[in-house]
DNA sequence: TTGGACGAG
DNA sequence: ATTTCTCGTCCAA
């Protein structure tokens, strides 16, 4: 990297270059207090004020402030908790529903703050804003003359939309902190003046999550994701931090006070690298203690002699380590860090569900059945709440649904399916380190996509026993006497959907549209994937059996159209998908079925394998079906 | 595409 | 009775 050579009293030393922060952007970081234990509070408020501790297996995954008063800690084993708090209330937190229903509708709030809807949850108590374009219309309106009657606006469209506060001082702390009288000065500068107001804005956020949600939290702003995350740690619980990135000595003091382990981004291998090579240690075999880079402050590396980007890199160099990881590092250090705020979305990345049995490792092939069979059954249901939606068209027959079940069709599905187990350690191994940690996967079979006529169970059973049996068969040749730790399953690889309707309402931008990315509903999200409406073939079928996606190689997805003009192709060969019709029986129960052969014999073909009608354009999908799922 | 390492809560 | 249950990214083969 760029060095710049200094002289120093005679001396010369060659020191690497600080590199250069951007703060263009308004960042806020929340993070809500305890958040499993204010989840179950809330659901109990009786349990209020008490001390209460959240139970996953042996431990306490978490515990409320009451508790923490009476030395009750995170990760503490129950009977230990018990002891040192005879009172502690104990609830169990295995089941996450709970915990994720709240952190998801906590998210959509605050996601409908963020005008360029940038909202990125990180677990599910913590969650990221991109604020600059909220706080930069605000900054314009701001009215010189009248800071202590100051009202931010929420919304381009809605003036009444909005609060009122003191634009002459800053909500909640300040990092460093700054003279009261020279708070005038700073004002004339516009930075200065777009953090004061993302104070402001994350103090209303958080009194309403407050008194609208009943979730006290704790809150960083900044000017990226890492200062507002560290920011947000200096003062909780239930309060704010800013941290002034007004000049470079104050961010760097900021980090320099910090030990390595707690910067975002650098773990405990990073850490134990880095903090071996400063602290001059020798690559020991057996030197490693509990707490691992906790030792050395970014100050005493930053300072190492000769510290640089590339000697992070040559430190930190090892097979299969990230490359540009030294300057990512080096970055951190001065409190740099250019990653954005990812783009919200409703469609996960992967859906995992795993159980743990260190008490009594799983040993015989009843003992597995039974467990691929519980974790099978979690998954599909998982997969049926985050993946699917009620598919109520506002146009088709409303006489559709006469049970109690809503339709539900898929809005993402996965591609493939992936199953980990881990061995447990041997009684005495002297590196009992991983290589117990081992997976495999395949493609997800298509049956599990069938959402008619399909219970849970039912799908969950042939998951078990016909994929994720034979994945573990290829895993553990034994027939038993695996003594298994832990099995994870989990789905991954994901497909949006096309949409079949209600492609309307493209340009009025009426003020509801405003403030509410908070009712834009997953289908507008998903309308930039949208690339084939079949309705127009299919106008009878329920609109999932004829959805179907067209991708290019480079994952771009386009007009079919236009996959035409460009590649010169026919259209049934780029039609990637079909999903929901991979069971011929389910579509000859359809009655709806009679109508597709009725009216559109012309455009259909009798499929030779199961001697059903199939759209021309999807045969290819529907012939591969075939193969896939037997 | 697959399997693993690592980092976050 | 130290190891919960996830979710995400990146790398090499």
């Amino acid at each position: 990297m760029k060095t710049s050579a200094l002289t120093s009293g005679g001396a010369k030393t060659i020191v690497a270059r600080a590199p250069k922060r951007n703060d263009d952007r308004v960042i806020l970081h929340f993070d809500y207090d305890c958040f499993y234990a204010s989840v179950l509070e809330n659901a109990n408020p009786g349990l209020k004020g008490q001390p209460l501790g959240v139970k996953q297996k042996s431990i306490l995954a978490t515990c409320n402030y009451a508790a923490r008063a009476h030395g009750v800690k995170k990760l503490m084993p129950i009977a230990e908790a018990h002891k040192i708090c005879p009172g502690l209330v104990v609830l169990s937190g295995e089941d996450l529903t709970p915990f994720r229903d709240a952190s998801k509708r906590l998210w959509s709030f605050l996601r409908s703050h963020s005008w360029s809807d940038r909202a990125e949850r990180l677990g599910l108590d913590e969650v990221f804003l991109d604020v600059t374009d909220v706080i930069a219309y605000n900054q314009e309106l701001l009215n010189r003359n009248a800071l202590q009657d100051s009202f931010f606006q929420l919304s381009r469209h809605d003036p009444e939309k909005g609060f009122s506060f003191d634009a002459t001082q800053f909500f909640g702390c300040i990092q460093p902190s700054v003279d009261p009288k020279d708070l005038t000065l700073l004002l004339d500068n516009p930075l200065c003046v777009r953090l004061l107001l993302a104070s402001h804005l994350a103090g209303y956020l958080r009194l309403k999550l407050e008194e609208d949600f009943g979730y006290t939290s704790s809150g960083g702003i900044s000017t990226n994701k890492t200062l507002a995350k560290l920011a947000g740690s200096v003062n909780k619980p239930q309060n704010q931090t800013t941290l002034l990135t007004l000049r470079d000595d104050y961010v760097q003091d900021f980090m320099d006070g910090h030990k390595l382990r707690q910067i975002p981004g650098i773990g405990s291998r990073i850490a134990q690298l880095i903090e071996d090579h400063v602290l001059s240690i020798s690559t020991t075999p057996d030197s490693r203690d509990l707490e691992i880079g906790t030792k050395v402050t970014v100050r005493e590396v930053r300072q190492y002699p000769s510290m640089s980007p590339d000697l992070l890199e040559r430190i930190l160099d090892r097979p299969g380590s990230e490359r540009g990881s030294g300057e990512k590092v080096w970055n951190f250090l001065h409190g740099v860090d250019a990653s954005e705020v990812k783009e919200a979305s409703d469609v996960p990345t992967q859906i995992s569900i795993e159980d743990t049995y260190m008490a009594r490792p799983l040993n015989t092939p009843n003992e597995l059945m039974r467990e691929l069979r519980a974790i099978a059954t979690s998954l599909v249901r998982r997969m049926r709440v985050d993946l699917a939606v009620a598919d109520d068209p506002d146009h088709s027959s409303p006489a559709s649904q006469q049970d109690g079940q809503p339709q539900l069709r898929w809005i993402a599905y996965p591609r493939t399916l992936r199953l980990s187990t881990f061995i447990r350690p041997k009684p005495n191994s002297t590196i009992p380190e991983n290589l117990g940690r081992r997976s495999r996967s395949q493609p997800l079979p298509s049956f599990v996509l069938n959402l008619k006529d399909t219970s849970i169970e039912a799908v969950a059973e042939r998951l078990a026993s016909e994929a994720l049996l034979p994945l573990f068969r290829r895993l553990h040749s034994e027939r038993q006497g695996w003594n298994l730790a832990l099995i994870n399953v989990c789905v991954a690889n994901m497909v949006m959907v096309a949409r079949s309707s209600e492609t309307g309402n493209g340009g009025g931008a009426g003020g509801a549209r405003d403030i509410g990315r908070m009712f834009r509903t997953q289908e507008d999200k998903l309308r930039e994937w949208t690339v084939y409406d079949p309705t127009p073939i299919a106008p009878v079928l329920d609109s999932t059996s004829s959805s179907a996606c067209v991708t290019d190689t480079n994952d771009d997805v386009m007009d079919i159209e236009e996959v035409n003009k460009e590649k010169g192709v026919e259209a049934v060969e780029v039609v990637e998908e079909l999903i929901e019709t991979s069971d011929p029986v389910a579509i000859s129960l359809d009655s709806d079925a009679d109508a597709w052969e009725e009216e559109d014999e012309d455009e259909s073909q009798r499929c030779h394998l199961c001697g059903h009608i199939i759209p021309i354009f999807a045969i290819l999908a529907h012939e591969r079906f075939h193969s896939v799922d037997d």
